[in-house]
DNA sequence: ATGCCTCAGCTCCTGAGA
């Protein structure tokens, strides 16, 4: 079983790369973020020509996430329960015998501002719902963009970018709590290659210069873990003329 | 501190992203 995860930065723009991402990779379940578009503009039919199932729950001009599937979806779940939220931010379903939760966690934008403070409230949010879903759901991934690295390996510039957005102690806290109620970064199961980021600063050159973020994350169950064959980032969409800001992340799991 | 780039929209600037 195959599963991916993309911040594509704009359905409208990005389909035609999403379609031939799939073309190029038959994932069996990729999850999007940051569709910025609101339901009625969802491309039904060009996912269905692809072969996929979709799941979407968006709204205007910004959020959004969807889940493309082979096989259908069932037991599908829009953003948090418990938690209330105006925004467009997770969307969850059974999948070919796993739990997906894909997700597109707050940016934050500055350590104490109110959005820094709505990101806090938003992960305790999760990491309660979390709890919950993996005690009835053993075999879960949650993936996405998480807007948050692990440690310095996940940033180009620890130094210059300590404690500022994505990096900031509180919100790796929470991080790894996910960690702490069972769940594992699949990327680190693996040896990977120095300075692998997900996300890359459109300005200054910044793919070039691999000037980038280790921000989007599959996190796997314990029950899980041991099926994990691969995971890896896929640079290639990066490098399209009008790319997203992230590339794919992929993940390789055994029968599950 | 600001611009740098990209996208959406009550669009020719602004807010937000990260």
């Amino acid at each position: 079983m195959k599963l991916a995860t993309w911040n594509i930065n704009s359905l409208t723009v990005r389909l035609p790369q999403v379609l031939d991402w799939l073309a190029a990779n038959p994932v069996d379940v990729l999850a999007l973020q940051e569709l910025k578009m609101t339901d009625d503009k969802f491309p039904v039919d060009a996912i269905k020509q692809a072969g996929y199932h979709a799941q979407f729950f968006g709204q205007k001009t910004y959020n959004g996430v969807a889940l493309l599937s082979s096989t259908p979806a069932t037991e599908v779940v829009k953003n948090i329960p418990g938690f209330a939220d105006d925004m467009a931010r997770s969307i969850s379903a059974n999948i070919g015998g796993v739990r997906v939760i894909g997700a597109y966690f707050p940016n934050g934008q500055e350590p104490g501002s109110d959005k820094f403070e709505y990101k806090l409230s938003w992960l305790k949010g999760l990491r309660l719902w979390l709890r919950e879903e993996l005690a009835t759901h053993p075999k879960l991934v949650l993936m996405g963009d998480y807007n948050i690295t692990f440690d310095d390996a996940d940033v180009w510039d620890p130094v210059g970018l300590k404690d500022t957005i994505h990096c900031t102690e509180e919100e790796r806290y929470e991080l790894r709590a996910l960690l702490a109620m069972g769940l594992h970064d699949a990327f680190r199961l693996f040896k990977q290659p120095d300075k692998s980021y997900s996300w890359w600063d459109y300005r200054d050159f910044s793919f070039r210069r691999n000037r980038g973020l280790r921000i989007d994350h599959i996190l796997v169950s314990s029950a899980l873990k041991p099926l994990v064959t691969s995971c890896v980032i896929d640079k290639t969409p990066r490098k399209n003329e009008r790319p997203s800001d992230h590339a794919p992340v992929l993940l390789e799991l055994g029968p599950v």
